[in-house]
DNA sequence: GCATATGTATCGTTGCACGATATAATGGAG
DNA sequence: CTCCATTATATCGTGCAACGATACATATGC
């Protein structure tokens, strides 16, 4: 098995260094609004769940890849901060599904919008960084680039 | 101000959910050797750190993106496991330099060995993901391209 | 020599995430 | 219909990570 060079442990690290960066500043956003950022996440995933898909407590932990009761926790203080309801499902009643009141679409916006911009300005770098971390000869096409 | 459309959500979260999936499987592969994750991540931040660097725990703080009093209480913990050692310098005797232990290294060459197979095999998605939230028009070359 | 800057460490607190366990509702076997 | 396994959510106790405030040690300029 091949080893890693020590260009590879820079290449590794300034990739991390790179994404920190750029979360860390996301993280700074969303702490001056009163929240934390896996509570970000949270409202984000409930807003952003693909048509059809239930926002059910479960689902949502799935698609922070976090266990359900982790999920319950940042819900409930998210409940308790004002940003998101908790329903009860009526078919289901073990079910309970999530909506964002007011407050929770109101700070999702402002912070999405921030994010999104932040993210289609950095999107650049991070696939440098990413190329960074390719076999040198494949370096040019990255994916379904069909070269200039 | 532009407004998102709900699509946008749902490519943020599911920008989120892609890079969360990958990094989960690494925080997985991490704990299966006794570490946490920002442990393997100090230990990478030390062995990758630029030419002529010194591992302070300062500069290694910034390369995280961390105060620099997590830093050390994440080094307090490596050094407890024997991952890492402390040095003090000898001109500056305020400055503490970072080594890896054998066993440090041990361990790091194991999991950046995983590390980097796997982010190189998941990079395409990634890029894929970003183009998801660049505008329709743009996609095609990602990082240069100078408006339509 | 003393004030100030710099580097590291400690203390107390909060949030996140986990495993283990509990409670509630559903649905299927008989 | 009753019992039981399954599914969904919640609670408890624990450990790690990160922070602000603060302390201590060394270095450096005046």
């Amino acid at each position: 098995m091949k080893k890693l060079t020590l260009s590879d442990y820079q290449a590794l690290a300034e990739f991390r260094y790179q994404i920190r960066k750029f979360l860390r500043s996301r993280e700074h956003a969303v702490r001056a609004t009163g929240m934390e950022l896996a509570q970000y996440q949270l409202m984000l995933a409930i807003k952003g769940i693909p048509e059809g898909v239930r926002p059910r407590i479960r689902e949502v932990a799935n698609r922070l890849q976090i266990q359900h009761h982790s999920a319950v926790e940042l819900i409930n203080r998210l409940e308790s901060g004002g940003y998101v309801r908790r329903e009860r499902a009526q078919d289901d009643r073990r079910e309970v599904l999530l909506a964002l009141t007011p407050k929770g679409e109101r700070v999702l916006e402002e912070l999405a919008l921030h994010h999104h911009d932040e993210l289609r300005s950095a999107a650049p770098d991070l696939v440098a960084a990413l190329r960074g971390l390719m076999p040198p000869e494949k370096v040019r096409k990255t994916s379904a680039a069909h070269e200039s």
